[in-house]
DNA sequence: GCAATCACG
DNA sequence: ACGTACGTGATTGCT
């Protein structure tokens, strides 16, 4: 997909002059020409370029009387005259867009909304481009499309409205934008509209009867003032619709490709950056301070800076034979939503700095034969991807061999290196946080970066030797390490998502809420906040005087669903509460959250976390692509939404029941081992073995009360939480549990061993030696103890599953590669692997998936997967 | 910024 | 007698 991205150069100038003029002081260079207006044009130039990123690009101006003026000689009328210390900047501002290789544009008689919406027109005829348009004038709104949107100039920032926003904001199509200022006029451009009728009725009258066509032939339907007025002011109305109206058929000597952006040319724009006195944006540009940066010209004389005890040198003295560190600055917290700011490398014995704008000079750095060292080796692949740079041979990330060595790992490295004594400024002191940015000089950056790089390169062997001690060197270079590649492209790759579908969904999730609300209300007898536990609480056991089921925690209520749950027969509101939450949960967290995080790709692009949680597990953030719902009722609504490339279907293979699998294999327990080999219902088996019946006795109530003890032995079951969780007496639970110890002899003394072993040493492994320091375990609580316990208990069963999962991975990516299949792993969640799966590979997907997850690692028990596939992810169930 | 809630394995 | 199952992330209300 094309952007190209639609400026309202008028617009822009205009604001730009009077947000600063004061009383007729501006800025003006030392020669005293005004540049106020180019100070703020030329900024938000930069930012729309930053932010847009935008292949093509144009900037439109008025020119002459419009023919507008020809219908209505008082369009525009009231307007003060252009000041002339505005009209001079004009011409100073194309030239900086050519500098800036931008493409301006005007046409005699037209204005600049005029070309706009032509160029628009031809977006939405063409298939390749979207567009989006920047003005401060709510004019343009009605050029929004399924192709087009605006991004309106606030004085605090920007607000992008789509079509959908438009909708939800005005109650009808863009296009009845020219309806709305047909009545509700515009005194800026002295547009009349209809007397006496502004936007609150002008929207109401449009949501009801939504052209002006219609409402004028269903005028008799009005009452009233409004009637009166409609009726006295009607051919004004009509006027106002036309001189509304953005023409859209200007007779242009372009086309969409003449606007591609071709860059800056940073000689002249230096220059006029010189001319005009813009010493803070050439301060930035790096151009004037002290340190070499710019590599553009090969006459400057290589130079060699000393800072405390970092040595620095030209990129053009870089020996791209060494082996070197490199650390990537980005400008954002999700680096899957940022740029590249600069890269900082170290050789051993000098820092170099490479600037994302030269970066296209030392392409090749990255992909040479020698060893690399980084800090998160998954963010530098999809950063360097971006600029189609693929990075060969990065043998050690500090990221993730820190992560294996249980320390607290952050996106920060500084964070890192003051523990060892590295003095490194943290990111947000220099950069400030996503919402409030601070502005940087290069030289702060180069130096920042170059000290990160030094740094990995100087604790590499020391982590190195320490993983090899903690035996953990194979789990780094031959699974993690690699893995990083493989979630790299996971997340590069993305999932494709049907954000119509998603809409409906929500449209209709929003009606049932509202719905729900309006019964609830009935039923509590007043209105309340429905989300709010701290109201809700006080309705439910206050107001409405249902027994609260349990003691009441530091003058508190609950309202969680469990406890929910346990009073649903007392009033038919808590139904209907649970519900509401349901749908809720629905609405914000899938369907509108989701839809939200599609980028313009039409993909949703997770990032998979590596290096945070502690028992080896990856997680999934914006969006989190691991708790999809699953539910019999639910998984289809959302699911079906994940949808295959052309040509494709979407492949889901699962292991089943590998935790139990694991945990049968570790603690060697005879029984259970057995029933896996003979690949029984293992659920079913255990009801049979605990209750001492017939398997074909089994009921669906004993099948679900062993399922739990299953599940509540992998978490270091207490006969309280399975009370709990089975809604049965604790005695019962104690009983059940008993059962179980007693027909699989050996889980009780393994589990004794394990818990043993964790005291002595202070931490547990996985099988393939993933390590986990518990510190609970010395605490003086005994609560806190015995969680660490359990952590004891679970994490080598949960660590061991993750391991064989990602060896898995890195296997499957790797066979894929040797045979140049097009097929792409997209998602992970724990013990699924989610594919996109080219039809004409479909058969030898399944047997390699299915070869590679069922035999990657031999325990005492066979590992099983089912694979299913379909036409999206709920039909690959 | 934290607590409560609920989505997943 | 204590208070209660492992590992995550996003949203919302409230201080």
């Amino acid at each position: 997909m094309k952007k190209v991205i639609l400026v309202d150069g008028n617009n822009l100038l205009f604001r730009s002059y009077f947000a600063t003029a004061y009383r007729g002081v501006i800025m003006r260079n030392s020669k005293g020409f005004p540049t106020n207006a180019l100070y703020g044009f030329l900024n938000m130039m930069n930012k729309i370029i930053h932010e847009e990123k935008p292949n093509y690009i144009l900037v439109a101006f008025d020119k002459g009387k419009t023919f507008r003026h020809d219908k209505y000689t008082d369009y525009k009328a009231g307007r003060n005259a252009m000041p002339d210390d505005l009209k001079v900047q004009f011409p100073k501002a194309k030239e900086i867009l050519d500098a800036m290789g931008i493409c301006h544009y005007e046409i005699d008689n037209y204005e600049a909304d005029d070309i706009i919406g032509t160029v628009s027109r031809i977006v939405d005829e063409e298939d390749e481009f979207i567009a989006t348009i920047i003005s401060s004038d709510k004019d343009l709104l009605q050029l929004i499309s399924d192709e087009v949107d605006v991004k309106l100039l606030k004085t605090d920032g920007f607000l992008r409205m789509d079509k959908q926003t438009f909708m939800e904001q005005y109650g009808v199509e863009p296009i009845g934008m020219i309806d709305l200022k047909a009545l509700m006029g515009d005194s800026s451009d002295n547009i009349p509209g209809v007397k006496g009728i502004g936007e609150k009725t002008a929207i109401n009258l449009l949501s009801q009867y939504q052209t002006l066509d219609n409402l004028y032939n269903h005028i008799d339907e009005i009452k009233g003032k409004t009637k009166e007025k409609l009726q006295l002011d009607k051919e004004n109305a009509y006027m106002s619709y036309d001189l509304a109206t953005i023409y859209r058929k200007v007779e242009l000597d372009f086309s969409l490709e003449d606007l591609k952006y071709t860059g800056i040319n940073k000689d002249k724009y230096v220059e006029l950056l010189k001319e005009f006195e813009f010493n803070s944006l050439l301060k930035k540009l790096g151009d004037i301070t002290g340190v070499n940066l710019n590599i553009t010209n090969p006459n400057k004389e290589s130079k060699e800076i000393v800072k405390k005890d970092l040595v620095i040198r030209d990129m053009r003295d870089f020996n791209i034979k060494k082996e070197f560190s490199y650390y990537i600055e980005v400008d954002g917290s999700n680096y899957s939503k940022s740029n590249i700011i600069g890269i900082g490398l170290y050789d051993g014995e000098a820092g170099y700095y490479l600037d994302k704008e030269q970066l296209e000079n030392y392409r090749n750095i990255f992909s040479s034969k020698n060893n690399k060292f980084t800090y998160d080796l998954k963010k530098s692949i999809f950063c360097l991807n971006k600029y189609g740079i693929k990075i060969k041979n990065t043998t050690f990330d500090l990221m993730i061999a820190a992560y294996l060595l249980n320390y607290t790992v952050k996106d920060d490295i500084s964070y890192l290196a003051k523990k060892f004594k590295y003095d490194i400024e943290l990111y947000e002191t220099t950069y400030g946080t996503d919402s409030k940015r601070l502005i940087v000089e290069k030289e702060k950056t180069a130096t920042l970066c170059m000290e990160k790089a030094k740094f990995i390169y100087e604790i590499k062997d020391m982590m190195i030797e320490e993983l090899e001690k903690e035996e953990e060197l194979s789990l780094f270079e031959d699974i993690e390490m690699p893995l990083s590649e493989v979630l790299a492209d996971m997340e590069i790759t993305g999932v494709k998502v049907d954000g119509d579908y998603l809409d409906q969904i929500a449209a209709e999730l929003k009606q049932e809420m509202d719905k729900l609300t309006t019964i609830i209300y009935e039923e509590a007898g007043m209105e309340f906040n429905i989300m709010s536990p701290k109201q809700l609480g006080d309705i439910l056991f206050d107001k409405l005087q249902i027994p609260y089921p349990k003691k009441v925690k530091n003058s508190k209520y609950s309202t969680s669903k469990d406890i929910l749950d346990k009073i649903i027969d007392f009033h038919p509101i808590v139904k209907k509460i649970l519900d509401y939450r349901t749908i809720n949960k629905l609405y914000t967290n899938y369907a509108v959250g989701l839809k939200n995080e599609i980028r313009e790709d039409g993909r949703i692009h997770t990032i998979f976390t590596q290096t945070l949680t502690r028992t080896g597990r990856l997680s999934s953030i914006s969006p989190n692509l691991q708790n999809i719902p699953a539910s019999e009722k639910y998984s289809k609504l959302i699911r079906t939404a994940f949808i295959p490339d052309d040509n494709s279907v979407i492949l889901s293979s699962d292991y089943s029941q590998v935790e139990l699998r694991i945990f049968a294999s570790m603690s060697n327990a005879t029984n259970l081992i057995e029933s896996f080999k003979q690949n029984l219902d293992i659920h079913t088996k255990t009801a049979s073995d605990i209750f001492h019946v017939d398997i074909t006795e089994v009921t669906k109530d004993m099948r679900k009360a062993a399922k739990a003890v299953n599940f509540g032995i992998l978490y270091g079951i207490s006969s309280f939480g399975l009370s709990e969780d089975l809604g049965i007496d604790i005695k019962t639970a104690k009983q059940f549990i008993e059962n179980y110890l007693n027909t699989y002899p050996g889980i009780q003394e393994y589990m004794e061993i394990q818990k043993k072993n964790a005291y002595e040493t202070g931490y547990v492994k996985t099988l393939m030696n993933r390590k986990r320091i518990i510190d609970e375990l010395k605490n003086k609580n005994y609560l806190v103890r015995s969680g660490g316990e359990r952590i004891a208990l679970n994490t080598p069963i949960q660590g061991t599953a993750s391991d064989i999962l990602k060896k898995a991975m890195v296997e499957i990516y790797d066979k894929f590669k040797e045979l140049g299949l097009k097929s792409k792993m997209i998602i992970q969640v724990h013990d699924e692997l989610v594919f996109n799966v080219i039809k004409e590979e479909l058969e030898t997907v399944i047997e390699i998936v299915r070869d590679i997850m069922e035999n990657t690692y031999k325990l005492e028990v066979p590992l099983k997967v089912s694979i299913e596939f379909g036409n999206n992810w709920y039909e690959a169930k």
